[in-house]
DNA sequence: CCAATATGTTACAGGTCAGTAACGTCCAGT
DNA sequence: ACTGGACGTTACTGACCTGTAACATATTGG
């Protein structure tokens, strides 16, 4: 953010500054006009799970996996929201409104997701998915795609398996309690993915 | 990293910019020094894992698990390896170097620790758990510690669990295989912006 | 064809920042 | 007490960057 001038970003959106700035008050303007429209292009991502998968939660889920995992490995320069939140830590922007609000948008999709395709635990599973997503797309950025990022559609396969052989009602589950936040509790073994 | 100054640097380390400059040649070297400092303190709470519990890798996991959650919990910008990953993005800074090498040293030393603990798929255990923490280290910056976050130590130790119950040798195992990487099918990436 | 509007161009003001220079001051070792 | 070296202070240069002003040129609708 503070890497790049808006000359630059103007000859790189083939105009000039002048024009930029006619368009946008401000360069923090311009910031969260382009934040918001990464927010649109995940919106249509999605939207695109649900008409391409229509009534199955658990295919547009997998599909979320997969997209996780193209997307990262498409761009290496990890998530535009994350990363802009890592820039601009020290301020209190105005885009942060944006980063979070989005942020917490996509999570508690994920955990409609989860819930409608009737996982037990729907939050859990939401909050490990988005862990590992997030995980990915910041290491790629410093170890690369050959490192962990590499495994994550086999990792996030393996865990939602783990938690959709969970029944839905139980009181005696291995899983972690949604409430609770105790260590030292079990899952059951991860099955695999082919 | 370009948000702060080289002076504001100097006032908050209690001395001024012309000694800073007589130790550091330029502002690079001087971030550079500053990410080493990060990793000997890192390689210290290591150290102390293996003496706090010597021989007993297992116990070491958890305490990993526990430091971890610590750390995200005692300060919220995150991992500063990873955050200077993002903020020197644009250039192949000389700092880059230290950062790989800390992050590679970071996960080969988890996967050895699993595998030390009598861990089947110890590598992808540490996959998994690295891309957890990583996770929780940049979400926090944009949905703060409320949100899955709060969620690490229980998804941690389960998935630890997950993979404790394997057996040794297992062909048969219900777990993805180590060295699979399924080829992806593609959906249109995401472009971004700046 | 002719306004009205959007875009391009150049130049500039005001600010921040990395890095340097010159000079003053403190302090330890001898 | 002397001296060499480390630290502090101030001021400066040059580069870069945001944002604006004034003017020139397209483009579009009526």
């Amino acid at each position: 953010m503070r890497g790049i001038g808006v000359d630059a970003i103007a000859e790189q959106a083939g105009t000039n500054k002048m024009t930029l700035y006619r368009h946008f008050g401000s360069k923090d303007d311009l910031i969260i006009a382009c934040l918001r429209d990464v927010a649109a292009e995940a919106d249509e991502i999605w939207a695109e799970f649900e008409t391409t998968y229509p009534g199955d939660p658990m295919a547009q889920l997998h599909a979320w996996v997969r997209e996780g995992a193209d997307c990262v490995l498409g761009d290496p320069r990890g998530c535009d929201m994350a990363n802009a939140a890592v820039e601009l830590a020290e301020s209190d922007h105005p885009a942060r409104h944006v980063i979070e609000e989005f942020k917490n948008a996509h999570r508690h999709r994920l955990a409609q997701l989860c819930r409608d395709a009737g996982i037990a635990k729907a939050a859990l599973l939401a909050d490990t998915l988005w862990l590992l997503l997030e995980g990915v797309r910041v290491s790629i950025q410093s170890v690369g795609v050959e490192g962990p990022c590499a495994h994550f559609i086999s990792i996030a396969e393996a865990v939602i398996a783990a938690f959709a052989t969970e029944p839905a009602g139980g009181q005696s589950s291995r899983l972690p309690d949604e409430a609770s936040i105790k260590p030292r509790q079990s899952l059951p073994p991860l099955p695999a993915t082919t």
